[in-house]
RNA sequence: GGUCCGUUCGUCUAGGGGUUAGGACACAAGAUUUUCAUUCUUGUAACAGGGGUUCGAUUCCCCUACGGACUACCA
């Protein structure tokens, strides 16, 4: 069969988009990119007591800031909406349809009489499904006769719409990632598609929806799998076999430690986002995200890629245009993966060593202001230029240059045991003469003067350096000596050095 | 419990009937360095177990174990 690739992410709006959810919509994104096809956001919104205010719009503005917005869909329109289920009322007719057909039928049972038999069956050691074993002996339109139905309905009594699952047939599924999947009925359930508050269940929506949408492949998580069966036996009861959806199940992705599925907490327990944005919940609580801690979104979309999928080659760094060129659900992995805390912030080293120091300067400037420190912009490139190998972050940036902005007010005690001992005061003492003498103060000049230091009074670079930096910086670290007083000025390093002097 | 899915270094993964089982993260060591880093080099480390099929299995099949998902008028 060949037809347009459209594809959906299917969101439910209750609460922040999971980073699971969010590499869903990426593959998606991908899988459309790389045939030429279309990305739709689609909420799905039938469970209205989950509603949770605030979820679609996070949802948008995340995919916006990781740069796979959707090209069809809620937000951004289409000749296929609505894109909001709860919006769209096309579903009842369906329902009525396989009403009509045999294929579903009235139930009346109480989720209270329901959940006592759950009870009951329990205590007996058994499970209680609503399926062909016990169908027969529920409150439902298969017992009850058509008038007794139809007074029913024309009261007002609440009812759900069944599916009709068939006693005894073998379900064969092909997924692009697993393979063929085979099911018997015998172990489905007659499941809700039609509630009493008068929306669809998901798997009615889900199928209806992807019908009218004429989506041609579903990818979504592998929690989908269980349900697959139904969805197959919903298409074929709806008489839609021939344009059902190609289906792609997702591995999981799982928690760094232990197992199962990621989850918020163990974000909050091990300090790593588990969503995109920030989130605050209604009741005030909130959850990091990616974006608010520092991350670059192309390296989140990178690592999130490489998490179930692979190109096959030694390469790690893809940018989104690469991927969407040469992803392929082929290429996903069966198993589960668990998270790596680690792996993504190495990820966004490699692209923060990509940005130019230009522009890091820029990034890093709101934080300097934060701190309130006087600072030249001018020479902000140059400063930065010399540390951003050592930072995975740009927030890192200031434990590599706080001491460009200020000087240092005490000292590392340890440093100062080891480093200023014996006759350092003294030559901090004649190297800020020579450097008094400098008329110019480049790495050149600084660099001779030293050098003539050291040769009058037979000291070694390092006993000298080491006290310089000491006196520089409060500490054993920094980048090159030299730029680093070039930049502070001549003043600046006397300064610093005569308060070491005097300090220490 | 039942059904389904899965299992290659600690982690992400490549590979695939005959390979020294490759790469990356992390970790360790060495080199460079005026410090801390960076960088470079090197190293530790894996086919869950048991049966088949086969001349040969990590690769194919089966079983077991383990892990996970699902099992709502939630998605």
């Amino acid at each position: 069969m060949n037809r347009d690739v459209r594809v959906r992410f299917a969101p439910s709006p209750t609460g922040p988009l999971h980073i699971g959810g969010v590499r869903t919509a990426l593959f998606n994104y991908l899988f459309a990119k790389k045939n030429n096809g279309t990305f739709i956001l689609r909420i799905e919104d039938t469970d209205q007591t989950r509603f949770v205010p605030g979820a679609e719009d996070y949802i948008v503005e995340s995919l916006k800031w990781l740069g796979i917005s959707p090209t069809e869909g809620q937000g951004i329109g289409g000749e296929y909406g609505p894109y909001r289920q709860s919006e769209r009322g096309v579903y009842k007719p369906y329902a009525n349809q396989l009403i009509d057909s045999g294929w579903a039928y009235y139930a009346f049972d109480t989720p209270e009489s329901l959940s006592e038999l759950r009870v009951k069956a329990e205590e007996n050691k058994e499970t209680f499904i609503y399926n062909f074993k016990t169908r027969q002996t529920l409150n439902n339109s298969l017992v009850l006769s058509k008038d007794e139905v139809d007074a029913k309905i024309a009261a007002g009594e609440p009812y759900v719409i069944r599916f009709k699952m068939p006693e005894d047939q073998v379900v064969e599924m092909l997924d692009i990632i697993r393979g063929e999947v085979k099911m018997n009925t015998k172990e489905l359930d007659d499941k809700v598609l039609f509630k009493s508050d008068g929306l669809p269940t998901y798997h009615l929506a889900n199928v209806v929806d992807d019908y009218l949408m004429k989506i041609s492949h579903v990818i979504r998580g592998e929690e989908w799998l269980p349900s697959l069966p139904l969805h197959v036996m919903l298409y074929k009861a709806l008489g839609w076999s021939d344009v059902q959806p190609a289906f792609a199940h997702l591995p999981l992705i799982l928690k760094p430690t232990g197992n199962g599925k990621l989850s918020k907490r163990d974000g909050d327990k091990m300090g790593f986002p588990v969503f995109p944005l920030e989130w605050q919940s209604p009741n005030g609580e909130i959850s990091k995200g990616y974006r608010e801690d520092g991350y670059f979104p192309k390296a989140v979309v990178n690592m999130l890629a490489l998490l179930g999928w692979s190109s096959g080659t030694d390469q790690e760094i893809f940018s989104l245009e690469e991927l969407s060129n040469i992803f392929s659900l082929e290429r996903v992995g069966k198993s589960g993966s668990k998270f790596d805390p680690d792996k993504a912030k190495w990820f966004n080293q490699q692209y923060l060593r990509e940005t130019s120091s230009e522009e890091l300067s820029q990034l890093f400037t709101p934080f300097l202001k934060d701190k309130k420190v006087d600072f030249n912009p001018e020479s902000l490139p140059e400063i930065i230029e010399m540390v951003k190998d050592r930072v995975h972050f740009v927030h890192e940036l200031w434990d590599q240059t706080f001491f460009f902005f200020e000087a240092p007010t005490n000292y590392n005690e340890k440093v100062v045991d080891k480093r200023w001992k014996g006759d350092v005061p003294e030559l901090i003492s004649l190297l800020v003469e020579k450097f008094e003498a400098l008329d110019k103060f480049d790495v050149e000049s600084i660099h001779h003067a030293v050098e003539a230091l050291l040769q009058e009074k037979e000291a070694g670079m390092g006993k000298l350096m080491n006290a310089v930096r000491l006196a520089m910086t409060g500490d054993a670290i920094g980048p090159d000596l030299k730029q680093m007083m070039v930049i502070l000025g001549k003043d600046e390093s006397i300064q610093r050095l005569r308060t070491a002097v005097n300090n220490i």
